[in-house]
DNA sequence: CATAACTTTCAAAATATATTGAAAGATATT
DNA sequence: AATATCTTTCAATATATTTTGAAAGTTATG
């Protein structure tokens, strides 16, 4: 395989893959594209790459650096700003465990919260399956939640070595 | 809150988490309604009940049981089928967690595994570079498939137990 | 075997999401 | 302070996804 086939490939899944994750499947293009550079490139070559408008690449790039993966880059001389990626795929890969986890499940945990606080009759069989469910559903979630925020705060090795023994 | 009001909100809450997730939204609310009955559902009752097309019922419950979170049932006596959810939120999570991953990293490892072989010269900056991402990602990628592949052989306490002395 | 009861299919319609690009907004340069 | 360079915005448009519902398919019943 050549190098620009394996290029597009790797662009290409990584968007599609992103897109069952919540991640939008352009801004995960971007994303991927900057994984591979090895220098900082301009939204004008972000653009021009991956035949996107400005609009768009100015959109994911903004994206990109509110979920922390990837910065601006003054480069003297020059008027424009660069972009790069954090190339570390375990830093990316908390940076992304944890974004997810304060944009989804601390709401989720909250809402789970108040429902379980539902008015009605004990004895009544749906209102009893409903608080089970919920009750049950706010544990497992908990328990979640617990486990990425303790496994974000270490290094990987740590966390490698730690599951290797746990599964051993 | 009132339980019909309570059950809603879930309903709702589910659905939309369920849409970042990958899984259809209202896949999603099917779900959470046969979670919180009590009794197995008809096709009839579950399209009554959200308000959705015979034909979208039918498709979301077929999808469901594919996904294994959903069971039929046939009542005696009765001619149609009913439905009804496995309960037991570890197990659905369980569930979730293989079914994702046998259809998403299971074949994105293969992908970078290929995308490893590409032809080029060791020396140009961005061949190498693009060497470097694949195979950190995929080694980050498949420590990750390891680790969710021990844990869901686990039983929750087993796991919980361990993970608590993990990262006590 | 004809009819009724129920399930499945799928092309068309509706809805939701992503993308564009031209114009407005910044900021630097002369 | 006028102009050039670059960034951002956002309404319009294009694309993708979901949903519908009527018709076809299937299976049970008398």
């Amino acid at each position: 395989m050549k190098y620009n086939e394996a290029k597009d490939k790797f662009i290409q899944a990584w968007g599609t893959l992103a897109g069952s994750w919540g991640i939008s499947r352009s801004m995960a293009q971007v994303h991927a594209l900057l994984l591979i550079s090895p220098d900082s490139l301009s939204a004008e070559e972000v653009m021009e790459d991956l035949k996107i408008s400005r609009g768009s690449a100015n959109m994911n790039l903004r994206d990109l650096i509110d979920w922390g993966l990837v910065f601006k880059e003054l480069v003297p001389g020059e008027r424009k700003e660069f972009f790069y990626a954090e190339k570390d795929i375990w830093k990316v890969a908390k940076q992304i465990i944890n974004e997810r986890r304060k944009r989804e499940i601390e709401p989720i945990l909250a809402l789970l919260e108040e429902l379980k606080k539902v008015e009605g009759n004990k004895n009544d069989k749906k209102h009893k399956a409903f608080i089970d469910t919920v009750g049950n559903l706010e544990s497992v979630v908990d328990k979640a939640d617990f486990a990425l925020t303790r496994a974000i705060k270490l290094d990987e090795n740590a966390l490698v070595g730690a599951l290797f023994k746990l599964f051993k």
